[in-house]
DNA sequence: TGTGGTATGTTGTCATGTCAACACGTTGGA
DNA sequence: TCCAACGTGTTGACATGACAACATACCACA
């Protein structure tokens, strides 16, 4: 255990006025606010996506995940972009269905498949592409570009805790 | 629209190899960072505190929010804490249920009902919080008060950006 | 007194992305 | 050659918390 892992309990409580017990402070608890912005901006976006593309946000990075690595399989887009293999699965699936993507077999493990972009899904990204940034910068208002590149540096280092997490437990 | 509102496109792009394309960058949107890091969090803890404890992350929250507020309304609890009003509505009565929150209607008007932790409640919420601490420090292995206090202050003005989105929209 | 608009709370629906179980193919060692 | 362990992909179950629709109570104004 590291030493730098004694951040006092005291910066995430708040004080009861009445009886001098103590509770979260949800304002001061990173993982209260992240959960809360993660969870308003995606769904938002989610619905949006759905409405004027026909695909939510978790196809929508297939799109993005399959535009940088042609030929992906589900391990490894699985890998790549740290979602569960089970979605990556399904999300495909819908890909597949709505001719945004298609599969190949070109392994000598047949259990593997290849999955590239048709020409329709690669032009339903650029489309999306052109409304994802929009959004991003949307939600960015009045941060400086130090100011993402700090909150990117803090939410990779928040990400390795959670993938080491698992190498601990 | 503020001047900020103009970090470039670029900052949070990719280029293809092969053809001059462009894609988002995974590592360098804070949207899909932030994204993956509260769900892994989220479902992590619920998934820990329903074992645990019998009730998810919601449920937890609205133990917070009524030591805080004790006698506080579905639309009261739903505008402090910032989660709609729906799923306020069902963790009470998730709560209620298990016998950790009671309802009285005090108010003239009867529709509104005053939520309470009962003992039960306020006990569990004493065991969940000391769980509670611990996982979120853990999260924050490595952190400094001062990045805390930084991603703090970032998520703070994401989530400000959200609710103003409403307003703009 | 009646009515339209608003407020309170409940319920339906939904996408996300986790964990888990499963079916089946592959691999390496006995 | 056989088999245990592992890998690949699929499917089930689930909690979260959004948006929307609805039922009913309340309020202010004509």
């Amino acid at each position: 255990m590291t030493e730098k892992d004694d951040l006092p309990d005291e910066m995430f409580l708040t004080d009861l006025e009445q009886d001098g017990r103590q509770t979260l402070s949800f304002s001061r608890s990173p993982t209260v606010l992240l959960n809360f912005a993660a969870n308003r901006f995606t769904r938002n976006a989610s619905r949006h996506y759905q409405n004027a593309f026909g695909i939510g946000a978790m196809d929508w990075r297939m799109l993005v995940s399959l535009t940088r690595d042609p030929g992906s399989s589900v391990s490894h887009a699985s890998a790549t972009i740290g979602i569960d293999k089970g979605a990556v699965s399904r999300s495909l699936a819908r890909l597949e269905k709505a001719g945004l993507a298609s599969a190949q077999c070109n392994s000598p493990d047949e259990r593997r498949k290849e999955w590239f972009l048709t020409d329709a899904g690669q032009q339903l990204h650029d489309d999306v592409l052109v409304t994802a940034l929009e959004r991003q910068k949307h939600l960015l208002r009045g941060f400086s570009r130090q100011d993402v590149a700090e909150l990117n540096r803090l939410l990779s280092k928040l990400l390795e805790n959670l993938d080491g997490s698992e190498a601990e437990n």
